[in-house]
This record gives structure tokens, sequence and C-alpha cells, in this order.
DNA sequence: AAGAACTTCAACCGCCAACGT
DNA sequence: GACGTTGGCGGTTGAAGTTCT
């Protein structure tokens, strides 16, 4: 579900139909991919192992809603598995890696989507403190939570504390130097070493178990079916609480048929086709 | 109001282990 | 055992949103 930045940090369901991008942006997804995806970055690796033909035709870039529903509708045939088989058949001219990533990042429905709890965030300290950069091993340790989501947790939380450090340091001394260049600022503390330099006394006074405790509470949402999960009764810990949008409405309905129902669909396209040209005349309305 | 500075996070890259042939 | 394929992982990037000046 798109969330709508209501002020820094905290997010609302989006209220127009954006389902993959941050929202209000004026780019349209292509325009955005030929900004971004086909530009500066090439697929070093993709470019070696394929040949030129196919490379020139892998799309690369943020996701579009229709690529969405139809990484969801494959994903329901075929299972979370043959990454690379689902992007050949489905069509999307994406690769199995990134159909994985969207699907293990975004579309999965067990995800939470908004900020982290500060039960999750104490978590987060403690086991980055026992595991380090182990982002994968501490996402498994919070149902609904990417490793992607925490490793960027952990570098905002870092780059912040870096900061008041500097904000201290520069205080004391010399306030002229207190300029840093945007990408330093916002990248430069990316490789910090587990486990260093992090002051842990804000988790102290909560133990493992207390904590353990705490998110237990909210900890049934990797049970949920993805009704519940919509619908939200799984996460009351969200800070946007969770609205229908329609796109994943249509996802939803998409979990819902039973595959042999599925197999017997024909048209595919044509489902995906109307539902964006619904979808279309509905923002135009609006 | 406008532009600069800063923040957020989706998506990509490169490496590597597991697995099949 | 060598090789190719697949997918998982951690690190990095940069577009777009937000806040500041």
């Amino acid at each position: 579900m798109a969330l709508v930045p209501i002020k820094a940090g905290l997010w609302q369901p989006d209220a127009s139909h954006s389902f993959s991008h941050k929202v209000g942006k004026a780019a349209t997804p292509s325009e955005k991919e030929r900004d971004r995806g086909s530009g500066h970055r090439q697929n070093r690796e993709e470019s070696r192992r394929m040949a030129p033909a196919a490379a020139k035709t892998t799309r690369k870039g943020p996701w579009t809603e229709q690529e969405d529903l139809q990484l969801v509708w494959f994903v329901r045939l075929f299972g979370e598995r043959r990454w690379d088989f689902l992007a050949k058949v489905s069509g999307l001219n994406r690769t199995g890696k990134s159909c994985r990533l969207r699907w293990v990042n975004y579309l999965h429905p067990g995800l939470k989507h908004g900020r982290m709890t500060p039960q999750e965030e104490r978590l987060v300290l403690q086991l980055h403190a026992k595991w380090g950069n182990r982002w994968s091993r501490i996402a498994r340790k919070l149902p609904g939570r990417t490793d992607n989501e925490i490793k960027n947790y952990w570098r905002t939380l870092m780059r912040k504390k870096a900061q008041e450090r500097n904000g201290n340091a520069i205080s004391s001394s010399s306030p002229s130097s207190s300029s840093t260049s945007s990408n330093a600022a916002s990248h430069g503390i990316g490789s910090i070493p587990a486990g260093n330099s992090l002051d842990l006394s804000e988790v102290k006074g909560y133990t493992t178990d207390q904590i353990w405790n705490e998110i237990a509470a909210s900890d049934s949402v990797s049970n949920l079916t993805f009704e519940e999960y919509k619908g939200g009764s799984g996460c009351s810990c969200m800070v946007g609480t969770p609205v229908a949008s329609p796109i994943w409405e249509a996802c939803e309905s998409l979990w819902r048929i039973d595959t042999e129902d599925m197999t017997t669909m024909t048209s595919m396209p044509d489902f995906f086709e109307s539902y964006c040209s619904k979808q279309r005349i509905d923002s135009q309305k609006h």
C-alpha cells in the first residue's frame, strides 16, 4: 500500500491510487524509469550474462501498478520460488531477482507498511548488538519487517547519532565546519562496523525477554491471512491505519481465487488492462 | 515563494552459497 | 569436480519528499 507522508517519518495510506511509489510525484513511471532505470547504473552482472538482445528488453527502475498486479498474480499461481521462471512466464520484462525483491520487500501480504514501533526499534538495537549487520537474520525476528527496511532504519538511526555527535563536537568547537555534503551526510556512514559506535544506553532497562513479550503482543501478524492483515486487525501498532486501496483490493481478489479458477481464467492481459483503465478513469474523476 | 539542505526508502549491484546437471 | 543457474544477502545509490533558510 502506498503511504502518504503526513509529516516527517509519519505515513498514512495513500488516498490516490498510486501503489508502488512515493505519492504526489508528477513523473509517470515511464518518466521515472527513463530518468533512473535506464540511465547511470548499468546492470553489469546481467550484461555480462545475458545476450545483448535480451539485456535490452529488461526493465529496471520503479514498478508500475500493472507490474505489481501481474507479479502478485503469478506468485499466487506459481508460488514464491523459481523467480527467474516466474519473471519469464509473467511477461514482466524484469529479472527474477527484481521480481523476488519486489515481492519480498513490498508486495508480500504479511508485510507491515509504516514506521517501526518502539518495541521493534528496541529489538533491532538489541539484535544488532548481538548479530551485527545480519539484516536478514534480524528481520526474521521481526514479523512483517524486511531486511531492507531494518537496514534503512538502522542507517537512518546511525546517521542521526553521528550528527548528534558532530553537532555536539561542533558546538563545542567550530561552528563553521557544520556543513556536510548531502551525499556524505546521507550515505557516508553505511559501513559502520557491527556492534561498534552504537550507544545502547537507550536499550537499557529492557531485557530481551521483555522486548520479546512486547513484540509478542503484536506478533500475530505473521500468521494472519491476507484479509486479516489488510484489514489491519493484526497490526494495531502501525502508525498509518490500513485503509482499503483499489490495488490491494485487486490483489486481494487475486489472493482469494482458487488455483483451479485461476487456470480457467484466460485473459490476464485483459484483466490488467481493464483494471488499469478503470483506475485511470477513476483518478480523472477525482 | 524558491531554492538549498536533508531524509527516506525502493531498487539496484556484486558477491556468494546452494543446488542441479 | 567443473560448470551454470538461481536466489539470498549486505552494501550502495539516487529519486522524490520534507524541512529549513
